[in-house]
DNA sequence: CCCTTTTACGCAAACCTTTGCATTAGCTAT
DNA sequence: ATAGCTAATGCAAAGGTTTGCGTAAAAGGG
């Protein structure tokens, strides 16, 4: 494994007896070259299997071709696809995508997005860690120039792009489902309220119930600790444990939800005849649970495209239109096994 | 948004009136500069919040620091988690990590080692597309000198540093188990033999029938499109339609497994009662279907650490040895509820 | 007081490419 | 013949950093 080092301009000027002005010109099919110099050029350039070193480039352009995506993990369905989307988008107009993950550190946030910023990437993609309540990592980028698009998660009182869903929508429309299809004691089992998403989703709860004229009962609300199926195992055996009457459940997503069906199953209990769920996030095997999860639909390839959309408009108008983007997403509900119809004669509709 | 340039050496070199050398050499706390202007240069430094600039860095050393992982696709456990692994393995040797998908398309990945060969990567992870056949692609970087290292997925006759999974040996050890647990009748839903890894998977199955003096019965097997819960349910339905006895199957991964468990339930038939299941891959999601579905674990994680830390000897021992690693690593049959237990008397270990 | 070290720093090259501004030669038009 | 033009190319700077080597001044020794 001979290691050659690559062919430069100066390699294949020195053989032609050219400049290397002469040479990049003649690649670049400049006019003010002669047909026969570019002949030679592109013939040995194909010969020697040059390849132009983009980090010069780089350098001499101040701009890297690179957007940086930080979330707070990969494995998943949710932030997989979100990154789909945006790789997508960045890849048609040319830009290449370097993706990290926070592992919901905030000190790993902001450590990566200063080596990317060392990196010259051009831009970035930031979901933030549930544990980001400071911004001045971001603000730095703001005061550099480097755009910044927030995705997914919100950051209250950090002006900048941003691209969410409606979480609280979301949210509403299963508990309203739920009760509307019969259910007069529905649980939920809540993520971090010190989180935006998760304080929507609680209050979207809280609000459908009271809407349909259920009084809130403290007892049937149940933080999870997180967000694995483990943590829906604990939840649930939490509130099977205070013999609260109950009949449906919203969870805070489906990896919970199904960790809690799990222990719904092994107390003897059925789903949904005695007690219906719905999920959120409605992963790809939710549909073939035994019963199928009823969840809530996020777009997220959608958010992975807009918020590159978004990016990728700052580099090519750079006169910045005043104000941010502030855009949010609606999320939908998919009904399948796991709750209750609302009608008694109406079959549920099994969505794939 | 005032877009400062980013401060360099050389600013502060003007601004204290000394060379850039000087501050290159304090920054970096050289012996031969005086502790004066080793502070008044860290002090500038700070106040003008300099950063240095790796791009010009890079030029020079003629490293990047930046590692090329070339996946199929994030999206799933099996990627996902891979990369969990070699990240973590990298950055604690002050490695970055390009990530990039192809999407199982042999023109994309061919255009993106290209894009990171340009991009000037130390080194790659590739796990290749199941359309690679041809492999100039991959000699280029090893005459280029770019150390590769293949995972997951071998690539025939193509010399490298590998490590990947004894599919072989899971697939033998599965359809053992099903075979002692009494079923007499054992199906295959395949993946594409034309890829080494399901070509093992079919091999570890047939050669499991045989050494249990059990006959193979061609239209048992069935060789599904793809392979997501969409294709386990067409091939299951191919091979419920077909009227054969059936009493046990061996699915080439479990989103595949967790279709035709949708299909065996449909048809009114019960697992394993009726039918045992065993799948391949243990995906996060398997221990809470009903029933949960035994499955292959592999050792995914450790695939991403070990692949990562092949490359990165490549990077201190420049000494080569001499041939290449080929490292195998081993998978574990995890049996839950989804199969019969071997002794009528034993309760089956549920494992979460 | 002079020679030799040491201390502290500067110069310039190297990494690779692009591009504005010469520069050269050959030609045309006057 | 000469100014002016075009065609084809070269020069050098710029982008930011590191580093071997050279050098000045100060310090030390005799």
């Amino acid at each position: 494994m001979q290691k050659h080092k690559p062919t430069t301009i100066i390699d294949i000027a020195k053989a032609l007896n050219v400049s290397p002005s002469t040479v990049s010109r003649a690649l670049h099919d400049h006019p003010s070259i002669s047909a026969e110099t570019k002949r030679n050029v592109h013939e040995l350039a194909k010969k020697f299997n040059y390849q132009p070193n983009l980090l010069a480039l780089s350098l001499l352009n101040k701009k890297t071709g690179i957007i940086g995506i930080v979330v707070p993990e990969i494995t998943g369905y949710f932030f997989a696809t979100i990154i789909n989307g945006v790789q997508d988008m960045v890849a048609s107009a040319g830009y290449k995508l370097l993706i990290c993950q926070s592992n919901e550190s905030f000190e790993e946030e902001k450590k990566l997005i200063h080596e990317m910023t060392l990196l010259r990437v051009d831009g970035f993609l930031i979901s933030p860690t549930f544990n980001t309540k400071t911004f001045d990592h971001f603000e730095k980028l703001k005061s550099a120039g480097i755009p910044l698009v927030i995705f997914d998660r919100d950051c209250p009182g950090f002006q900048a792009d941003k691209v969410l869903v409606d979480s609280y929508h979301g949210a509403y429309q299963a508990v309203d489902y739920l009760v509307k299809a019969g259910c007069r004691h529905v649980a939920h089992i809540a993520g971090p309220i010190a989180i935006p998403t998760f304080k929507q989703r609680l209050d979207g709860y809280l609000d459908a119930l009271q809407d349909n004229g259920l009084s809130i009962n403290d007892s049937l609300i149940v933080y999870s600790s997180g967000f694995s199926s483990e943590c829906g195992i604990d939840a649930l055996t939490q509130l099977l444990d205070q013999n609260e009457t109950l009949d449906g459940i919203f969870s805070v997503n489906d990896a919970v939800a199904i960790g809690a069906m799990h222990i719904i199953r092994e107390r003897g209990l059925r789903i949904p005849q005695d007690i219906s769920m719905v999920g959120f996030d409605d992963e790809s095997y939710s549909c073939f649970f035994n019963p199928s999860l009823s969840s809530v639909w996020q777009p997220v390839y959608e958010v992975g495209m807009l918020s590159a959309k978004i990016l990728l408009d700052h580099f090519s108008n750079s006169e910045q239109a005043e104000g941010y983007r502030y855009e949010v997403l609606k999320p939908e509900l998919v009904i399948r096994s796991s709750s209750a119809s609302p009608n008694p004669l109406d079959i549920p509709r099994v969505h794939l």
